[in-house]
DNA sequence: CAGACGCATCGAAACATGTCAATATGTTTC
DNA sequence: GAAACATATTGACATGTTTCGATGCGTCTG
């Protein structure tokens, strides 16, 4: 009384992420899964200069330095922000490209 | 009596993630930032038919029946897959859209 | 050079996460 | 209904993450 198909439970793929390519992406994400991080990305991003100062995090973000410090070393660790010490201040600025990088990983297989 | 760049420490920005935004978009990304996440979700997307069968996990991803189920759980509830009972077997598939709006989310802003 | 300032690092506490063995729940078959 | 099978849930443990206070290190100012 039942359809064949019934007993077909495995279905054929074309090329799904392996452990290691999973692995790289994940840790990406990882670097900008955190609301702290994706606000300093954002202020980064939307920067007329394309920079912001770690001068200015504290005064945004309701978190301590030593904590947003923390938060920028992942970003720079993870290759999404870039720093640069100017006299006194450290700038950071994205890596040109790395958003891009992860969109396209996330849209690779995932058009639906 | 004040030289005005060198004490300027901020500067302007245009709309940068507040916490709200940004507390959101995180829990979007932390569901795909792990490994076996993420290869569930691409297996899904690279599928033919669209969706794939959770008998087919454990064979190929290397985790216990239940860490594996604990997964799918995760994703289902952050919106980017969606379960259906189909007899004895869970078939899965994307969410549409789910994607997509993760993807704009993230090149909104980092154009860079 | 001494003090002030900006930021990084260290150490520790609270909390979240990934994982599995054991067990429960639901569905199909006999 | 009982047995078999596919997933989910529970409980427990190890590990990782976020956070802050205290402290250290470099840079500028007087």
């Amino acid at each position: 009384m039942f359809l064949v198909d019934e007993f077909e439970p495995c279905c054929v793929l074309t090329t799904p992420l392996d452990e290691a390519e999973a692995e790289l992406l994940a840790q990406q994400l990882k670097a900008l899964a955190d609301p702290v991080r994706l606000r300093i990305v954002s202020m980064a991003a939307t920067s007329p200069t394309g920079e912001v100062c770690a001068c200015d995090f504290p005064g945004t973000l309701d978190r301590s330095q030593p904590t947003i410090s923390h938060h920028l070393r992942q970003l720079v660790t993870a290759g999404i922000l870039r720093r640069e010490q100017r006299g006194k201040w450290a700038w950071f600025s994205l890596v040109p490209g790395a958003m891009d990088g992860i969109r396209a990983a996330l849209g690779e297989g995932a058009d639906a």
